[in-house]
This record gives C-alpha cells, sequence and structure tokens, in this order.
DNA sequence: TGCGTTATTGCAACTCATTGCAGATAGGCG
DNA sequence: CGCCTATCTGCAATGAGTTGCAATAACGCA
C-alpha cells in the first residue's frame, strides 16, 4: 500500500469514479480510519456494522500485499477465537461488492485478496520455481491495448497471471 | 481434436520431442487407439492398465474441447456407477504427467481438462456474460514473444486466461 | 427504552480436489 | 499355474470455498 495510482485504475472497467473517501482512508491511517470509512459506507447501503466485519477490517488494514483466505481467518482468529471461516468468506465478498478488496486466483486455482487501492497489475508465475512477479507496466499497457484494439475486449488485470518458467529456470533446465 | 499442431507446441518447454505415437492415437482413430497406445505407454514405465482408467480414457477420447472434472466423473460413472472421484483426480493427474491430458483453471479457480494434442492456446474470458474465446494467434504470438524478449520468460499459454468483458457487455452497459 | 424489521451470523451440509493407508490387483517370472 | 512385488484403488479424512436456514443482533423509530 504504498503508492496511490489513479483511482480509475481500481474502478470496473468503464466506470470512472471520483476519488473515494474510503480508499482514501485505505491508503492514508490504517485501521481506524479504514473502519470508520467502511462503516459509513456500509450505512449508507442499509448493511450492518458487525464485530466480525470490524475484526477483518482491522486485519486487512495491517496487511501489505496479497494475503490468502487462511492466512486472514487464522489471524481474525488470533482477535477473536470464535472466528467463523464462513463469515469471513462473506465478508470478503461483500468487501469486493463495495469496493475495499479484490480477489484474484493463485494459479492453482486457490484466492487471495489484497486490498484497495492498489494499482492493477498482472502477474507472471514461474511453475518451475514458484516465484511470482508483477507484470512491468509497459508490458500490460500493451496487452491491454491490442486486445481493447483487436477485439474489443477490456482487460481485467488483477485477474491476470501469466503462467511459464522464468529465465532462470530455463537456464537451469 | 480437428487439428495437429507442431508436436512441440504439446511438450514441455524447452523439450523436443518426435511425434509421440499415442498422441496420434489420439487424432485419429478415437478410444481403441488412445487406449491402446496409453496402455503401451504406461507399461513402458512399469505403470498398470487398469478398468478405470480405461473408461477415463474412453470418455476422455469421445471429448471434444475442454471438460469440467465433475462431467468426467459423472460420465464414468455412467460406464461404471462405481465409479470413485478419487480415482478419477488420480488418474487425471497421471494421464497429464504422461502427456495425454492437459488441465487449466476457469476464472473461479476450478479445474478442467482437455485431450492433447491441441495447439497450445489461451483464452479471453468475459467476467459479465461468461463467454470464453480463444487469444487469438496474433495475439497469444505478440504475448509470448514480448515476455520472452524482455524477461526471458517462457510462457505456458494453455494457463493463461485473460479476464475481462467483452465488447459485447461493455456496450450494454 | 422497547419494539419491529431485516441484515448477519453460526451451523451444518455441500462441492471440489487432495491425501494417507490398507486391501486389491496387474503383471512379470519361474 | 502360483507366487511375489509394487502399483493402484477404495475409503475416510482433510482443506478450501459455497450455501440454505434458523437464530441472533444491528439499528431506526416511536
Amino acid at each position: 500500500m504504498s503508492s496511490y495510482p489513479d483511482p480509475t485504475s481500481s474502478a470496473a472497467a468503464g466506470s470512472v469514479l471520483a476519488p473515494d473517501p474510503f480508499q482514501q482512508a485505505a491508503g492514508e491511517a490504517g485501521s481506524p480510519a479504514l473502519c470508520a470509512a467502511v462503516r459509513d459506507r456500509l450505512r449508507e447501503g442499509g448493511l450492518r456494522w458487525t464485530p466480525q466485519r470490524r475484526a477483518l477490517i482491522e486485519v486487512l488494514a495491517e496487511t501489505d500485499g496479497h494475503v490468502t483466505t487462511a492466512e486472514l481467518v487464522e489471524r481474525c482468529r488470533e482477535r477473536d477465537p470464535a472466528t467463523i471461516p464462513s463469515t469471513v468468506y462473506r465478508t470478503l465478498d461483500m468487501l469486493e461488492d463495495l469496493g475495499v478488496v479484490r480477489h484474484c486466483h493463485r494459479p492453482d486455482g486457490r484466492e487471495e485478496y489484497h486490498v484497495l487501492p492498489e494499482h492493477e497489475h498482472g502477474h507472471l508465475y514461474c511453475r518451475a520455481c514458484g516465484g511470482c512477479w508483477e507484470l512491468e507496466r509497459d508490458e500490460s499497457d500493451r496487452i491491454v491495448g491490442m486486445l481493447e484494439r483487436g477485439q474489443g475486449f477490456a482487460v481485467d488485470l488483477s485477474h491476470v497471471t501469466i503462467v511459464g518458467r522464468c529465465r532462470a529456470c530455463r537456464e537451469t533446465g
């Protein structure tokens, strides 16, 4: 959570949003501000603010980068051992609908989440060593542009993981 | 199973193989030839030829394109109601090690399989309508080439699914 | 403060996929 | 044909993630 890209890059394709108060809160002041921002947003939408949701949001606020659902459940359990996994899953879904987090899939199919705003990026994943890298910005721009122009297809980069073998693994055979 | 690309495109990256007898069998004559070819290959490797494996291979031989694991289990059960899912999964893994099938992941993380040889291709998947298309050959060539040149990364196209929104869904909002 | 409404949670069941272990069996050899 | 070896299967358990339903609780209003 170290950089704040153009907010449109975190928004649904085709939609241009003004900077969002709770996304700024996520970036600026960590857990208390994020909690307050999310709580307000929930109430605007007629949704509830619960202790379970607070706990998860606090965990997310102190999380950098990608995190597995198992890790999130475990960290919520540290705060409240009565945490139920299905509640965590549901809350994550809700937070994603709200635009607070975003999920993506590892190459083995498993889910991971990260907190927005984060500039949308794709990944390279090496099947030999398990290493994972961000796509370079110019590479992803080219892919996005090519598919936009060619097929009118709007790429969702957060779900792009290009799988193969990295240079080092290719050299060691 | 209508075209027979350069066999190297079905092989492990970095390895160049002569055309493989059982891959030709898969393409030429359907179930009996594929069964025989796989059986021979198994025996060469000290592995066993079992009724469960035969049933799965027969199902695969009559399958065109991608198929979910649930579908494969169901189809094996039609042949033998005593089919056990874990055996199907294990057999699919083994067949993939042998180069007979290949798996990939749907955008929701679930697995699908298809029978080789099939020219390796990536996919476009629209999250709005669920439509799925093959990447155009020139598009995938460009992606592959760009990452090869830029980071020395060898792309495994069968695991590339680019997620986003298709032209039609973008136009309908 | 109490009540009513309804969103949310806990629980249990489910699907998908993996894995350990003991019994079954494929298949080579004498 | 019988024996032996070791691969393979069936079974049960597990983890990841989803979902229906009844009970709980958030929260607005009087």
